[in-house]
RNA sequence: GGCCUCGUAGUACAAUGGAUAGUAUAAGAGUUUCCGAAGCUCCAGAUCCAGGUUCGAUUCCUGGCGAGGCCA
């Protein structure tokens, strides 16, 4: 058990048998204490000093002999500061600490035998991934190894996005302007050389849909092929813009509705939505094109997923599990869950839970994406069945999974209770968000490409590896660039959207991956010139702990209860600040003490030790966060 | 229009309701006859505004301002 706890059970034990209040251990706050008064860990006393009817000082001094009473082999020494009280622990505490961690595997939890599923990066099969699939790859990776690491069963998927309207227009393009070519005959990366086409599509579909909206915002009716409830809808938006004094803001907004609708009156998207027809009706040469140009995305995304360290245990593809829901629309309607409008579409009110009522079949009785997710759910629960199931999904839906969960409660499911959407922000640059249509989408292999040549050119500047063969320097170009850009996008909160700074992310000092992973290299030389041996070895350190070597040994006691924080909060960056903070106080301690020529044998022990154990600590920190270290840089 | 999220040093990020709000960068000053200077040490600099709850609020509640997102 972790040293906060015990002193947190203890101190509940106290109050019950000093003052006979029973309160509950993890109700008790037990902090850090802060470097400027004497002691290790703090109660804080407030929170239950009504109940006692003593002051603090009186509760905290009781408190305190009770301890030293009852629990000399942990607590030595404490100190009441206006209703905190500070605790000192033994020292033999934390050498005893250390002659124990001698695990490589020290901080992972051993097995509880709960499943659970993470469902992370999700591709579009018509473009090459971009930063933010690398936060959302780098997010799911780190989440799995972090259930993992507590003691879960983890299936890791990934649902891929192979069919729809975004992929035909890749197909359009190709046959129209193609000529035949492929991403072998032009060098390509398939994912890329789909990806262009895209963008030839999006080009030509410009072309065609700007004259037709010269013709909406006149208000002349180009639109008949769409129907007569669209023409009705453009004219009215027509008119609304013509009318007087309106804000800049809704024109734009209004604007972009004709441009909607001018887009969807083009020929090039009728032929799209031909294919889409052909293809959904299991057309032979449409399918056939289809797969060859998934075939061609698809190798171009296992070098990116190699690459960046990503894999999984199961793949989805949409085309084959976007037809399961529809069966739940029959069920959801004999359990009265859900109902059927007049014109046959069918709904479920979630007005009762502070939500409106969301459609789950169309009127035409084709389904929705809910729909589809609502399936692929099942069917993911019936090949895993997962106590927990992880989404990782960027947080603009998180109204969809709020109502993805709440319908698959409402239908009965087993696994709903057990639905969590790790909802990350967007990655902004720092001149606003990526935008495709103005060429800022920062793409992951280039982004890739650039770490590592910076790991290249600072490693080249220091010139410290000597005696690199060449295939151990591309290593540690790849070990380097990789572990900069992971750190820099798991050190923040998930939750938060935040800012891709270019400049920033090469930086290699301070609060970054290479520092930790220096820190490192550093110490496996020390151990290296030390000859340390941890495991088997029966060691007597001194108890004679100074500061820096005692602040060093109780940080390295928290990483268990770190992961375990991090894991409840599917939060890499708590360990991507603590191994930063086990880094930093350990080059303090270093340049501080000489492990070398240390006082003594014991003391160049005990540092050894304390070396050592903190080079296991960041190889595995690091490693729930997906990044690698080098034993040299 | 309805709903959701976020406002912390110049910049980027921390802080289960707890002590004098931490860390990194950029700016300034040091530091290598000695275990790896991608390091270490010192120096400055911030909680959007107004109320409320509390012994105590960056954190919880209400309103305002600002940024972003979702829904039809």
């Amino acid at each position: 058990m972790q040293i906060a706890d015990h002193i947190r059970n203890l101190s509940a034990q106290a109050l019950q048998q000093l003052f006979g209040i029973e309160i509950p251990a993890g109700q008790l706050t037990i902090n850090e204490t802060k470097p400027e008064f004497a002691g290790d860990y703090t109660l804080v006393l407030f929170s239950f000093v009504k109940q006692v009817r003593q002051s603090p000082d009186a509760i905290g001094k009781a408190i305190g002999d009770w301890m030293l009473a009852n629990a000399s082999d942990t607590v030595t020494a404490f100190e009441t500061v206006k209703g905190f009280l500070n605790f000192t622990i033994s020292p033999s505490y934390w050498t005893g600490f250390l002659q124990n961690a001698t695990s490589e595997n020290y901080g992972y939890a051993a097995p509880n035998g709960q499943k659970v599923m993470v469902e992370y990066s999700s591709p579009n099969t018509n473009k090459p991934l971009h930063l933010g699939h690398l936060r959302n790859n780098f997010l799911g990776w780190s989440v799995a190894e972090l259930y993992k690491a507590s003691g879960y069963d983890v299936m890791k998927t990934c649902v891929v996005n192979d069919r729809g309207v975004h992929i035909c227009k890749s197909m359009l393009a190709w046959e129209k302007f193609g000529n035949g070519s492929t991403p072998a005959s032009v060098s390509m990366k398939g994912d890329h050389f789909v990806g262009d086409y895209y963008v030839k599509f999006e080009n030509e579909l410009r072309l065609q849909s700007a004259p037709i909206i010269q013709d909406l915002v006149h208000g002349k009716p180009v639109v008949d092929h769409l129907g007569a409830e669209v023409a009705e809808k453009a004219a009215l938006l027509a008119a609304k813009l013509k009318g007087e004094d309106l804000p800049a803001e809704k024109q734009d907004e209004i604007k972009a509705e004709l441009n909607e609708i001018a887009r969807n009156a083009t020929p090039i998207m009728g032929e799209v939505r031909d294919m889409l027809r052909k293809w959904e009706l299991g057309d032979v040469e449409t399918k056939a094109l289809w797969r060859m140009m998934n075939g061609w995305v698809y190798e171009g995304f296992d070098i990116t997923y190699k690459r960046i360290g990503s894999n999984f245990d199961k793949i989805y593809y949409e085309s084959n599990t976007y037809l399961l829901g529809k069966q739940y629309v029959e069920e959801g309607l004999e359990k009265g869950v859900f109902f059927r409008k007049e014109d046959g579409s069918v709904w479920i009110d979630l007005t009762a839970d502070g939500l409106d009522e969301k459609l789950v079949l169309r009127k035409d009785g084709t389904s929705v994406y809910i729909t589809q997710d609502i399936g692929l759910a099942k069917h993911k629960y019936a090949d895993f069945p997962m106590e927990q199931s992880v989404y990782v999904i960027g947080d603009e839906q998180n109204y969809h999974m709020k109502v993805l969960q709440l319908i698959c409660r409402k239908l009965g499911m087993p696994f709903a209770e057990g639905i969590h959407h790790l909802s990350y922000g967007m990655v902004d640059l720092p001149t606003g968000r990526m935008k495709s249509r103005e060429g800022t989408v920062v793409d992951a292999d280039d982004l890739c490409d650039e770490m590592e040549k910076v790991a290249a050119d600072k490693t080249a500047e220091l010139g410290k590896v000597e005696g690199f063969t060449s295939e151990e320097l591309t290593v540690l170009y790849h070990t380097l660039g990789m572990g900069a850009l992971k750190f820099y996008l798991l050190r923040v909160d998930p939750k938060k959207r935040m800012v891709f700074n270019p400049e920033e992310s090469i930086d290699f000092h301070g609060f970054t991956g290479p520092f930790v992973q220096y820190t490192y290299a550093r110490i496996q030389s020390v151990l290296r010139k030390g000859s340390f041996v941890a495991e088997g070895a029966a060691h007597t350190f001194s108890t004679d702990l100074l500061p820096l070597e005692k602040e060093q040994i109780r940080l390295l006691e928290q990483f268990p209860a770190m992961v375990q924080q991090a894991c409840a909060d599917m939060s890499p960056s708590i360990i991507a600040n603590y191994a930063f903070l086990v880094a930093k106080t350990f080059n303090s301690f270093y340049a501080e003490h000489s492990i070398a020529k240390a006082e003594s044998e014991e003391k160049r022990m005990l540092r050894l030790a304390i070396s050592n154990l903190t080079g296991v600590v960041i190889k595995n920190a690091l490693k729930l966060l997906g990044i690698d270290v080098p034993d040299r840089m």
